[in-house]
DNA sequence: CGTGTAAGGAATTCTGACACG
DNA sequence: CGTGTAAGGAATTCTGACACG
């Protein structure tokens, strides 16, 4: 396995607390979302759920809007950092592609 | 530093989240925290937070009451847990104490 | 003993909108 | 553009109690 799924990035924490712990208001949280920054689940009756991973995103968020970065400018820089990690993936999977299919790999623990 | 304060011991978690997550009904976990076996902190508000490490211990106080234990069972099986880990503490500091005081040491980052 | 449930109230969250600028 | 706010409603949570066993 590679990083466990651990607590960092399960949505747990509800709008009330995320305001708690970062200082923003419901409304700037909300707001980001609606400016595609930030992507929290739902509950089935339709509350918010965020991570420990979103909060800290949102700190950031509200820091870089506080140095007069506007949330489209802020999107924009997201998708290029998310664009740079996928290539990174895919470039990382296909050099152990071509690693196996050199080598031969065993595939579960070795038994 | 020890542990980073991290994610697990966060008290972020409403009782909700806690039902979906573990699979016990309210009634159930705020039972268990009557009988002394969790404690959720509270939101200005009143409303019960927990830590992923509840929701864990949740898990496995419901798992033993399943095995016919009793609440007040569960409950002394981890004080006595928790007075060993206490004297495991004192004695480690104890021993880092004596440490210190026969070799000396340095407080800070080594500047 | 451990858990379900109905009861009434309070706190939480949601959405869409108006406001300022 | 980013944020505050009042509005009305729905979902969430709380406590104390009765019930079963």
């Amino acid at each position: 396995m590679a990083n466990d799924s651990s607590y960092k990035d399960k949505k747990v924490i509800t709008i009330g607390i995320v305001r708690d712990l970062t200082g923003l208001s419901e409304r700037q949280i909300r707001y980001y979302e609606e400016r595609k920054l930030i992507f929290p689940e739902r509950s089935s009756g339709g509350s918010r759920k965020y991570s420990f991973a979103d909060v800290e995103l949102l700190v950031e968020i509200a820091n870089k809007i506080e140095d007069g970065v506007q949330t489209h400018e802020i999107r924009k820089e997201m998708l290029r950092a998310q664009k740079k990690q996928n290539q990174n993936d895919v470039t990382r999977k296909m050099i152990q592609g071509q690693l196996n299919a050199q080598f031969g790999l065993r595939k579960g623990p070795s038994s």
